[in-house]
DNA sequence: GAGCGTCTCCTCCCTGGGGAGGAGGACCAG
DNA sequence: CTGGTCCTCCTCCCCAGGGAGGAGACGCTC
Protein backbone atom coordinates (compact mmCIF):
# COMPACT_ATOMS: atom_id res chain seq x y z
CA UNK A 1 0.00 0.00 0.00
CA UNK A 2 1.49 3.28 -1.16
CA UNK A 3 0.62 6.26 1.06
CA UNK A 4 0.18 9.42 -1.04
CA UNK A 5 -0.02 13.11 -0.11
CA UNK A 6 -1.60 15.42 -2.70
CA UNK A 7 -0.41 19.03 -2.88
CA UNK A 8 -2.13 21.49 -5.21
CA UNK A 9 -3.71 24.88 -4.70
CA UNK A 10 -6.77 24.07 -6.79
CA UNK A 11 -9.15 21.84 -4.86
CA UNK A 12 -10.78 20.70 -8.10
CA UNK A 13 -7.53 19.14 -9.21
CA UNK A 14 -6.97 17.65 -5.77
CA UNK A 15 -10.39 16.06 -5.91
CA UNK A 16 -9.70 14.64 -9.35
CA UNK A 17 -6.39 13.19 -8.24
CA UNK A 18 -7.98 11.72 -5.14
CA UNK A 19 -10.68 9.98 -7.16
CA UNK A 20 -8.05 8.68 -9.51
CA UNK A 21 -5.95 7.24 -6.69
CA UNK A 22 -8.90 5.91 -4.70
CA UNK A 23 -9.85 3.77 -7.66
CA UNK A 24 -6.51 1.99 -7.40
CA UNK A 25 -6.25 -0.78 -4.82
CA UNK A 26 -2.57 -0.16 -4.04
CA UNK A 27 -2.78 3.62 -3.57
CA UNK A 28 -4.05 5.40 -0.47
CA UNK A 29 -4.42 9.18 -0.30
CA UNK A 30 -3.54 10.03 3.30
CA UNK A 31 -3.96 13.80 3.00
CA UNK A 32 -4.27 16.92 0.88
CA UNK A 33 -2.52 20.29 1.08
CA UNK A 34 -3.45 23.53 -0.67
CA UNK A 35 -0.08 25.27 -0.42
CA UNK A 36 3.54 24.67 0.45
CA UNK A 37 3.21 25.48 4.13
CA UNK A 38 0.43 22.94 4.62
CA UNK A 39 2.45 20.43 2.64
CA UNK A 40 5.41 20.76 4.99
CA UNK A 41 3.36 20.28 8.15
CA UNK A 42 1.25 17.46 6.69
CA UNK A 43 4.31 15.66 5.37
CA UNK A 44 5.84 15.71 8.83
CA UNK A 45 2.64 14.47 10.49
CA UNK A 46 1.44 11.91 7.95
CA UNK A 47 4.82 10.57 6.69
CA UNK A 48 3.57 9.72 3.19
CA UNK A 49 5.59 7.51 0.83
CA UNK A 50 5.00 9.72 -2.18
CA UNK A 51 4.06 13.41 -2.40
CA UNK A 52 2.41 14.59 -5.60
CA UNK A 53 3.52 18.20 -5.65
CA UNK A 54 2.32 21.18 -7.67
CA UNK A 55 4.83 24.00 -8.16
CA UNK A 56 2.88 27.20 -8.62
CA UNK A 57 1.09 27.81 -5.34
CA UNK A 58 0.34 30.85 -3.18
CA UNK A 59 2.72 31.45 -0.30
CA UNK A 60 5.37 28.73 -0.14
CA UNK A 61 5.76 27.26 -3.62
CA UNK A 62 6.35 23.62 -4.45
CA UNK A 63 10.10 23.95 -4.93
CA UNK A 64 10.76 25.34 -1.46
CA UNK A 65 8.27 22.93 0.05
CA UNK A 66 10.11 20.04 -1.58
CA UNK A 67 13.49 20.97 -0.16
CA UNK A 68 11.96 21.63 3.26
CA UNK A 69 10.19 18.28 3.32
CA UNK A 70 13.25 16.38 2.13
CA UNK A 71 15.41 18.11 4.74
CA UNK A 72 13.16 16.55 7.37
CA UNK A 73 12.46 13.17 5.76
CA UNK A 74 14.91 12.39 2.90
CA UNK A 75 13.25 9.05 2.15
CA UNK A 76 10.09 10.77 0.94
CA UNK A 77 9.56 10.57 -2.79
CA UNK A 78 8.45 13.89 -4.23
CA UNK A 79 6.81 13.68 -7.63
CA UNK A 80 6.26 17.05 -9.25
CA UNK A 81 3.06 17.39 -11.24
CA UNK A 82 2.72 20.70 -13.02
CA UNK A 83 1.17 22.29 -16.06
CA UNK A 84 4.19 23.62 -17.85
CA UNK A 85 7.41 21.76 -18.44
CA UNK A 86 9.64 24.79 -18.78
CA UNK A 87 13.23 24.74 -17.60
CA UNK A 88 12.57 27.45 -15.04
CA UNK A 89 10.66 24.93 -12.97
CA UNK A 90 12.29 21.67 -13.97
CA UNK A 91 15.86 22.17 -12.84
CA UNK A 92 15.09 23.98 -9.58
CA UNK A 93 12.67 21.15 -8.77
CA UNK A 94 15.31 18.50 -9.44
CA UNK A 95 17.87 20.47 -7.47
CA UNK A 96 15.41 20.63 -4.60
CA UNK A 97 15.36 16.84 -4.68
CA UNK A 98 12.23 15.94 -6.60
CA UNK A 99 12.54 12.40 -7.95
CA UNK A 100 10.26 12.84 -10.94
CA UNK A 101 8.50 15.41 -13.07
CA UNK A 102 5.18 14.79 -14.80
CA UNK A 103 2.96 17.12 -16.78
CA UNK A 104 -0.71 17.59 -15.99
CA UNK A 105 -1.72 16.98 -19.58
CA UNK A 106 -0.40 13.43 -19.34
CA UNK A 107 -2.91 10.56 -19.39
CA UNK A 108 -4.09 9.45 -15.92
CA UNK A 109 -2.41 6.07 -16.24
CA UNK A 110 0.94 7.83 -16.59
CA UNK A 111 0.41 9.58 -13.28
CA UNK A 112 -0.64 6.39 -11.49
CA UNK A 113 2.26 4.49 -12.97
CA UNK A 114 4.54 7.41 -12.05
CA UNK A 115 3.45 7.24 -8.42
CA UNK A 116 4.20 3.53 -8.30
CA UNK A 117 7.55 3.94 -9.98
CA UNK A 118 8.43 6.80 -7.63
CA UNK A 119 7.58 4.65 -4.65
CA UNK A 120 9.89 1.94 -6.00
CA UNK A 121 12.79 4.37 -6.17
CA UNK A 122 12.53 5.02 -9.88
CA UNK A 123 12.34 8.47 -11.47
CA UNK A 124 9.30 9.00 -13.66
CA UNK A 125 9.44 11.76 -16.25
CA UNK A 126 7.01 12.84 -18.92
CA UNK A 127 8.22 12.15 -22.39
CA UNK A 128 9.13 15.68 -23.44
CA UNK A 129 10.49 16.54 -20.03
CA UNK A 130 12.85 13.61 -20.41
CA UNK A 131 13.77 14.81 -23.86
CA UNK A 132 14.65 18.21 -22.45
CA UNK A 133 16.71 16.54 -19.74
CA UNK A 134 18.64 14.53 -22.30
CA UNK A 135 19.26 17.56 -24.46
CA UNK A 136 20.59 19.54 -21.54
CA UNK A 137 22.86 16.72 -20.41
CA UNK A 138 24.20 16.16 -23.89
CA UNK A 139 24.70 19.79 -24.85
CA UNK A 140 26.45 20.27 -21.53
CA UNK A 141 28.63 17.32 -22.46
CA UNK A 142 29.09 18.38 -26.04
CA UNK A 143 30.94 21.51 -25.01
CA UNK A 144 33.78 19.51 -23.56
CA UNK A 145 36.47 20.12 -26.13
CA UNK A 146 36.21 22.00 -29.36
CA UNK A 147 39.82 22.47 -30.49
CA UNK A 148 39.42 25.78 -32.43
CA UNK A 149 41.29 24.64 -35.51
CA UNK A 150 44.51 26.27 -36.61
CA UNK A 151 46.06 27.41 -33.34
CA UNK A 152 49.78 26.89 -32.80
CA UNK A 153 50.72 25.24 -29.47
CA UNK A 154 52.14 28.48 -28.13
CA UNK A 155 49.00 30.36 -29.03
CA UNK A 156 47.02 27.70 -27.23
CA UNK A 157 49.11 28.30 -24.10
CA UNK A 158 48.42 32.01 -24.25
CA UNK A 159 44.73 31.43 -24.92
CA UNK A 160 44.43 29.25 -21.83
CA UNK A 161 45.97 31.94 -19.64
CA UNK A 162 43.78 34.63 -21.15
CA UNK A 163 40.87 32.42 -20.18
CA UNK A 164 42.19 32.36 -16.62
CA UNK A 165 41.90 36.14 -16.51
CA UNK A 166 45.63 36.93 -16.48
CA UNK A 167 47.04 40.20 -17.84
CA UNK A 168 49.64 40.29 -20.59
CA UNK A 169 52.50 40.82 -18.15
CA UNK A 170 51.29 37.96 -15.97
CA UNK A 171 51.08 35.71 -19.01
CA UNK A 172 54.59 36.73 -19.99
CA UNK A 173 55.94 35.87 -16.55
CA UNK A 174 54.11 32.56 -16.51
CA UNK A 175 55.44 31.52 -19.91
CA UNK A 176 58.87 33.19 -19.48
CA UNK A 177 58.45 35.35 -22.57
CA UNK A 178 58.29 39.11 -23.10
CA UNK A 179 55.13 41.16 -22.99
CA UNK A 180 55.44 42.09 -26.64
CA UNK A 181 55.55 38.43 -27.56
CA UNK A 182 52.38 37.87 -25.62
CA UNK A 183 50.83 40.73 -27.53
CA UNK A 184 51.85 39.17 -30.81
CA UNK A 185 50.25 35.86 -29.91
CA UNK A 186 47.11 37.56 -28.68
CA UNK A 187 46.81 39.56 -31.88
CA UNK A 188 47.04 36.30 -33.83
CA UNK A 189 44.46 34.69 -31.55
CA UNK A 190 42.03 37.55 -32.01
CA UNK A 191 42.20 37.42 -35.78
CA UNK A 192 42.00 33.62 -35.83
CA UNK A 193 39.06 33.41 -33.47
CA UNK A 194 37.40 36.59 -34.69
CA UNK A 195 37.25 38.08 -31.19
CA UNK A 196 36.89 41.89 -31.12
CA UNK A 197 38.28 42.19 -27.60
CA UNK A 198 40.01 40.31 -24.84
CA UNK A 199 36.90 39.27 -22.97
CA UNK A 200 35.49 37.53 -26.03
CA UNK A 201 38.79 35.76 -26.40
CA UNK A 202 38.51 34.60 -22.80
CA UNK A 203 35.02 33.30 -23.57
CA UNK A 204 36.39 31.33 -26.51
CA UNK A 205 38.96 29.83 -24.17
CA UNK A 206 36.24 28.79 -21.78
CA UNK A 207 33.96 27.40 -24.44
CA UNK A 208 36.86 25.33 -25.67
CA UNK A 209 37.66 23.53 -22.41
CA UNK B 1 4.59 -5.84 -34.79
CA UNK B 2 7.90 -4.19 -33.82
CA UNK B 3 10.78 -5.11 -36.11
CA UNK B 4 14.05 -5.41 -34.14
CA UNK B 5 17.70 -5.56 -35.22
CA UNK B 6 20.14 -6.98 -32.67
CA UNK B 7 23.74 -5.69 -32.68
CA UNK B 8 26.31 -7.27 -30.38
CA UNK B 9 29.72 -8.79 -30.99
CA UNK B 10 29.07 -11.79 -28.76
CA UNK B 11 26.81 -14.28 -30.50
CA UNK B 12 25.84 -15.84 -27.17
CA UNK B 13 24.25 -12.57 -26.09
CA UNK B 14 22.61 -12.18 -29.49
CA UNK B 15 21.12 -15.64 -29.16
CA UNK B 16 19.83 -14.86 -25.70
CA UNK B 17 18.27 -11.63 -26.87
CA UNK B 18 16.69 -13.35 -29.85
CA UNK B 19 15.12 -16.02 -27.66
CA UNK B 20 13.85 -13.30 -25.35
CA UNK B 21 12.26 -11.36 -28.18
CA UNK B 22 10.90 -14.40 -30.02
CA UNK B 23 8.90 -15.30 -26.93
CA UNK B 24 7.04 -12.00 -27.24
CA UNK B 25 4.14 -11.90 -29.71
CA UNK B 26 4.67 -8.23 -30.65
CA UNK B 27 8.42 -8.39 -31.27
CA UNK B 28 10.11 -9.73 -34.39
CA UNK B 29 13.89 -10.01 -34.71
CA UNK B 30 14.57 -9.27 -38.35
CA UNK B 31 18.35 -9.59 -38.19
CA UNK B 32 21.57 -9.73 -36.19
CA UNK B 33 24.88 -7.93 -36.60
CA UNK B 34 28.20 -8.71 -34.95
CA UNK B 35 29.85 -5.31 -35.42
CA UNK B 36 29.14 -1.74 -36.37
CA UNK B 37 29.80 -2.18 -40.09
CA UNK B 38 27.32 -5.03 -40.37
CA UNK B 39 24.85 -3.01 -38.34
CA UNK B 40 25.00 -0.12 -40.81
CA UNK B 41 24.44 -2.30 -43.87
CA UNK B 42 21.75 -4.41 -42.24
CA UNK B 43 19.94 -1.36 -40.93
CA UNK B 44 19.81 0.04 -44.47
CA UNK B 45 18.57 -3.23 -45.95
CA UNK B 46 16.15 -4.40 -43.24
CA UNK B 47 14.78 -1.00 -42.08
CA UNK B 48 14.09 -2.15 -38.51
CA UNK B 49 11.94 -0.11 -36.13
CA UNK B 50 14.29 -0.53 -33.19
CA UNK B 51 17.99 -1.37 -33.09
CA UNK B 52 19.34 -2.87 -29.89
CA UNK B 53 22.93 -1.69 -30.02
CA UNK B 54 25.99 -2.74 -28.08
CA UNK B 55 28.77 -0.14 -27.80
CA UNK B 56 32.05 -2.00 -27.42
CA UNK B 57 32.56 -3.88 -30.65
CA UNK B 58 35.54 -4.66 -32.90
CA UNK B 59 35.93 -2.37 -35.90
CA UNK B 60 33.16 0.21 -36.04
CA UNK B 61 31.83 0.70 -32.51
CA UNK B 62 28.21 1.22 -31.56
CA UNK B 63 28.48 5.01 -31.22
CA UNK B 64 29.70 5.58 -34.76
CA UNK B 65 27.29 2.98 -36.09
CA UNK B 66 24.42 4.80 -34.39
CA UNK B 67 25.20 8.14 -35.99
CA UNK B 68 25.78 6.52 -39.38
CA UNK B 69 22.48 4.68 -39.22
CA UNK B 70 20.56 7.74 -38.08
CA UNK B 71 22.12 9.83 -40.81
CA UNK B 72 20.49 7.45 -43.31
CA UNK B 73 17.20 6.76 -41.54
CA UNK B 74 16.48 9.27 -38.74
CA UNK B 75 13.22 7.57 -37.79
CA UNK B 76 15.07 4.49 -36.55
CA UNK B 77 15.04 4.09 -32.78
CA UNK B 78 18.44 3.08 -31.45
CA UNK B 79 18.40 1.57 -27.98
CA UNK B 80 21.85 1.17 -26.48
CA UNK B 81 22.34 -1.95 -24.40
CA UNK B 82 25.71 -2.16 -22.74
CA UNK B 83 27.46 -3.59 -19.71
CA UNK B 84 28.79 -0.45 -18.10
CA UNK B 85 26.86 2.72 -17.54
CA UNK B 86 29.85 5.05 -17.40
CA UNK B 87 29.66 8.59 -18.69
CA UNK B 88 32.30 7.90 -21.34
CA UNK B 89 29.75 5.86 -23.26
CA UNK B 90 26.49 7.44 -22.17
CA UNK B 91 26.87 10.99 -23.46
CA UNK B 92 28.55 10.13 -26.75
CA UNK B 93 25.75 7.66 -27.37
CA UNK B 94 23.09 10.25 -26.67
CA UNK B 95 24.90 12.79 -28.82
CA UNK B 96 25.00 10.24 -31.59
CA UNK B 97 21.23 10.09 -31.36
CA UNK B 98 20.47 7.01 -29.29
CA UNK B 99 16.99 7.30 -27.82
CA UNK B 100 17.60 5.12 -24.77
CA UNK B 101 20.29 3.50 -22.68
CA UNK B 102 19.82 0.23 -20.81
CA UNK B 103 22.28 -1.87 -18.85
CA UNK B 104 22.79 -5.58 -19.50
CA UNK B 105 22.36 -6.44 -15.85
CA UNK B 106 18.78 -5.21 -16.02
CA UNK B 107 15.97 -7.76 -15.74
CA UNK B 108 14.76 -9.10 -19.13
CA UNK B 109 11.36 -7.49 -18.74
CA UNK B 110 13.05 -4.10 -18.59
CA UNK B 111 14.67 -4.70 -21.95
CA UNK B 112 11.45 -5.89 -23.56
CA UNK B 113 9.55 -2.97 -22.11
CA UNK B 114 12.37 -0.68 -23.23
CA UNK B 115 12.08 -1.90 -26.82
CA UNK B 116 8.35 -1.24 -26.79
CA UNK B 117 8.75 2.21 -25.27
CA UNK B 118 11.50 3.04 -27.76
CA UNK B 119 9.24 2.03 -30.63
CA UNK B 120 6.54 4.32 -29.26
CA UNK B 121 8.90 7.29 -29.28
CA UNK B 122 9.69 7.19 -25.59
CA UNK B 123 13.21 7.12 -24.14
CA UNK B 124 13.88 4.18 -21.87
CA UNK B 125 16.74 4.47 -19.39
CA UNK B 126 17.96 2.16 -16.68
CA UNK B 127 17.40 3.50 -13.23
CA UNK B 128 20.94 4.50 -12.35
CA UNK B 129 21.64 5.76 -15.86
CA UNK B 130 18.67 8.06 -15.45
CA UNK B 131 19.99 9.14 -12.08
CA UNK B 132 23.32 10.04 -13.66
CA UNK B 133 21.50 11.95 -16.38
CA UNK B 134 19.53 13.93 -13.84
CA UNK B 135 22.61 14.70 -11.81
CA UNK B 136 24.45 15.99 -14.85
CA UNK B 137 21.53 18.11 -15.96
CA UNK B 138 21.03 19.54 -12.49
CA UNK B 139 24.67 20.21 -11.68
CA UNK B 140 24.86 21.93 -15.03
CA UNK B 141 21.71 23.75 -14.05
CA UNK B 142 22.85 24.44 -10.49
CA UNK B 143 25.27 26.99 -11.83
CA UNK B 144 22.42 29.06 -13.15
CA UNK B 145 22.23 31.74 -10.56
CA UNK B 146 24.53 32.37 -7.66
CA UNK B 147 23.53 35.91 -6.79
CA UNK B 148 26.99 37.24 -5.70
CA UNK B 149 25.54 39.01 -2.68
CA UNK B 150 25.38 42.76 -2.56
CA UNK B 151 25.00 43.70 -6.20
CA UNK B 152 22.45 46.34 -7.11
CA UNK B 153 20.13 45.45 -10.00
CA UNK B 154 21.84 47.91 -12.31
CA UNK B 155 25.23 46.49 -11.47
CA UNK B 156 23.85 43.07 -12.26
CA UNK B 157 22.77 44.31 -15.69
CA UNK B 158 26.23 45.63 -16.40
CA UNK B 159 27.86 42.46 -15.10
CA UNK B 160 25.78 40.34 -17.46
CA UNK B 161 26.86 42.39 -20.46
CA UNK B 162 30.51 42.30 -19.40
CA UNK B 163 30.10 38.55 -19.34
CA UNK B 164 28.85 38.70 -22.93
CA UNK B 165 32.11 40.32 -23.95
CA UNK B 166 30.73 43.79 -24.70
CA UNK B 167 32.86 46.92 -24.43
CA UNK B 168 31.92 49.83 -22.18
CA UNK B 169 30.47 51.84 -25.02
CA UNK B 170 28.45 48.87 -26.23
CA UNK B 171 27.13 48.34 -22.72
CA UNK B 172 26.20 52.00 -22.51
CA UNK B 173 24.29 51.82 -25.76
CA UNK B 174 22.53 48.64 -24.73
CA UNK B 175 21.42 50.08 -21.38
CA UNK B 176 20.87 53.63 -22.67
CA UNK B 177 23.33 55.15 -20.22
CA UNK B 178 26.59 57.04 -20.62
CA UNK B 179 30.00 55.41 -20.81
CA UNK B 180 31.11 57.05 -17.61
CA UNK B 181 28.15 55.55 -15.81
CA UNK B 182 29.14 52.16 -17.10
CA UNK B 183 32.62 52.79 -15.77
CA UNK B 184 31.23 53.67 -12.37
CA UNK B 185 29.25 50.46 -12.19
CA UNK B 186 32.19 48.41 -13.36
CA UNK B 187 34.44 49.98 -10.77
CA UNK B 188 31.90 49.03 -8.12
CA UNK B 189 31.64 45.52 -9.54
CA UNK B 190 35.39 45.06 -9.47
CA UNK B 191 35.73 46.08 -5.86
CA UNK B 192 32.71 44.03 -4.83
CA UNK B 193 33.79 40.90 -6.63
CA UNK B 194 37.50 41.41 -6.06
CA UNK B 195 38.31 41.16 -9.75
CA UNK B 196 41.64 42.74 -10.73
CA UNK B 197 40.65 43.14 -14.38
CA UNK B 198 37.75 42.94 -16.77
CA UNK B 199 38.30 39.38 -17.86
CA UNK B 200 38.06 38.11 -14.30
CA UNK B 201 34.85 40.06 -13.97
CA UNK B 202 33.54 38.34 -17.06
CA UNK B 203 34.44 34.99 -15.53
CA UNK B 204 32.49 35.89 -12.42
CA UNK B 205 29.52 36.71 -14.63
CA UNK B 206 29.78 33.34 -16.31
CA UNK B 207 30.21 31.39 -13.11
CA UNK B 208 27.10 33.11 -11.84
CA UNK B 209 24.74 32.18 -14.64
C1' DG C 1 13.49 67.18 7.24
C1' DA C 2 17.64 64.36 7.64
C1' DG C 3 19.86 60.41 6.22
C1' DC C 4 20.78 56.69 3.19
C1' DG C 5 21.22 54.12 -1.06
C1' DT C 6 21.05 53.98 -5.95
C1' DC C 7 21.57 55.78 -10.47
C1' DT C 8 23.29 59.06 -13.19
C1' DC C 9 27.16 61.82 -14.95
C1' DC C 10 31.35 64.71 -14.70
C1' DT C 11 36.79 65.74 -14.72
C1' DC C 12 41.63 64.50 -14.50
C1' DC C 13 45.03 61.16 -15.17
C1' DC C 14 47.60 57.17 -16.60
C1' DT C 15 48.48 52.41 -17.56
C1' DG C 16 47.46 48.51 -20.24
C1' DG C 17 45.33 46.70 -24.29
C1' DG C 18 45.43 46.36 -29.11
C1' DG C 19 46.72 47.56 -34.38
C1' DA C 20 50.45 48.00 -37.90
C1' DG C 21 54.75 46.72 -39.41
C1' DG C 22 59.19 44.87 -39.29
C1' DA C 23 63.01 41.56 -38.03
C1' DG C 24 66.05 37.85 -36.47
C1' DG C 25 66.71 32.88 -35.29
C1' DA C 26 65.20 27.89 -35.08
C1' DC C 27 63.29 24.20 -37.36
C1' DC C 28 61.67 21.26 -41.12
C1' DA C 29 60.50 19.78 -45.93
C1' DG C 30 61.07 20.10 -50.76
C1' DC D 1 69.80 25.70 -50.45
C1' DT D 2 65.32 27.73 -50.29
C1' DG D 3 60.92 28.48 -48.72
C1' DG D 4 57.81 27.92 -45.15
C1' DT D 5 56.10 28.09 -40.31
C1' DC D 6 56.72 29.28 -35.67
C1' DC D 7 58.61 31.75 -31.80
C1' DT D 8 60.71 35.56 -30.25
C1' DC D 9 61.14 40.57 -29.77
C1' DC D 10 61.23 45.42 -31.37
C1' DT D 11 59.07 50.40 -32.40
C1' DC D 12 55.39 53.74 -33.04
C1' DC D 13 50.85 54.95 -32.06
C1' DC D 14 46.09 55.31 -30.28
C1' DC D 15 42.43 54.68 -27.35
C1' DA D 16 39.62 51.93 -24.23
C1' DG D 17 39.96 50.59 -19.67
C1' DG D 18 40.36 51.69 -14.98
C1' DG D 19 41.45 54.64 -10.45
C1' DA D 20 40.28 58.86 -7.68
C1' DG D 21 37.13 62.15 -6.45
C1' DG D 22 33.09 64.83 -6.72
C1' DA D 23 28.14 65.92 -7.62
C1' DG D 24 23.10 66.27 -8.68
C1' DA D 25 18.53 63.73 -8.67
C1' DC D 26 15.37 60.39 -7.10
C1' DG D 27 13.10 57.52 -3.70
C1' DC D 28 13.10 55.26 0.52
C1' DT D 29 12.86 55.18 5.69
C1' DC D 30 13.15 57.09 10.30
Amino acid sequence: MIRVLLVDDQQLIRAGLRMLCDAEPDLEVVGEAGNGREAITLAARLTPDVIVMDIRMPGVDGISATSRVLAERPATRVLVLTTFGDDDHLYPALNAGACGFLLKDAPPEELLEGIRRAAEGDSPFSRDVLRRLVRRATTAGAEQRRPVEGLTPREQDVLDLVGEGLSNTEIGERLHIGVTTVKTHIAALMTKTGSPNRVRLALVAHRQR
